[in-house]
DNA sequence: CCGTATCCGCCTTGATACTG
DNA sequence: CAGTATCAAGGCGGATACGG
């Protein structure tokens, strides 16, 4: 999302939302470590995405204090995510969206057939 | 929000969300609607954002559905919007959204003065 | 298995100026 | 009061390849 030019407004509390989980696969992030998808490879084979743009992701889920990030130094690196009460705290809302989103496929597949 | 290299899912609710309400200030736009304020103007005044800007959302929520323009084509032009029951159906999760903003204001601020 | 460095395309937002 | 045409900027997602 674009939000430079105008400097971002925490008095309200749409953006502040949209700031802090902005961005495409944020959510669904969230949400797969919610259902005990904590490893890299495993978000990876959930979501198809590229590496790095998820580890971006993370990262920033990660310094905004939605999840914690484990790293065992084995020899064969492992890595686990872990919901944070801040995250947590954001449950109710995905599921709310998802919801929504499930009942109103029917709008999105409209408006895409429309746009050709 | 950057959508076209990887085909939209509409398998996934909170992916139809986004698609159809990326954007800004869509949401605000539905909410203050929803409050009564219905003229281009009137939004403008409400939140500080180019018309262009603007028109651009509003029309792709007429388009979507979730609002519906009115043009009164008299001397003075007049134009009012009003929210459609899709657009009515949103108003329990904007209010979500909003007040978990508001009750985590904090971390975006802290998140701001972090990044410099 | 996991991370990152580099390169690229383009979509979104925003500013300005002008018309009906 | 409302709409649009044009211009600019840069953030974001994606692909590839390489290193630990």
């Amino acid at each position: 999302m674009y939000k430079k030019k105008i400097p971002i407004r925490t008095d309200c509390g749409l953006h502040v939302f949209k700031e802090l989980l902005n961005g495409k696969w944020k959510l669904m992030l969230i949400y797969y470590i919610s259902e005990e998808v904590k490893r890299p490879g495993a978000l990876q084979k959930k979501i198809a995405v590229d590496r790095r743009v998820m580890n971006k992701q993370l990262d920033e889920l990660v310094k905004y204090g939605f999840v914690d990030k484990f790293s065992f130094d084995t020899k064969i690196p492992k890595v686990e995510y872990q919901l944070t009460a801040l995250g947590v705290s954001l449950l109710p809302l995905i599921i709310s969206l998802e919801k929504w989103g499930e009942n109103n496929r029917a709008v999105l597949e409209a408006a895409l057939s429309e746009k050709q």
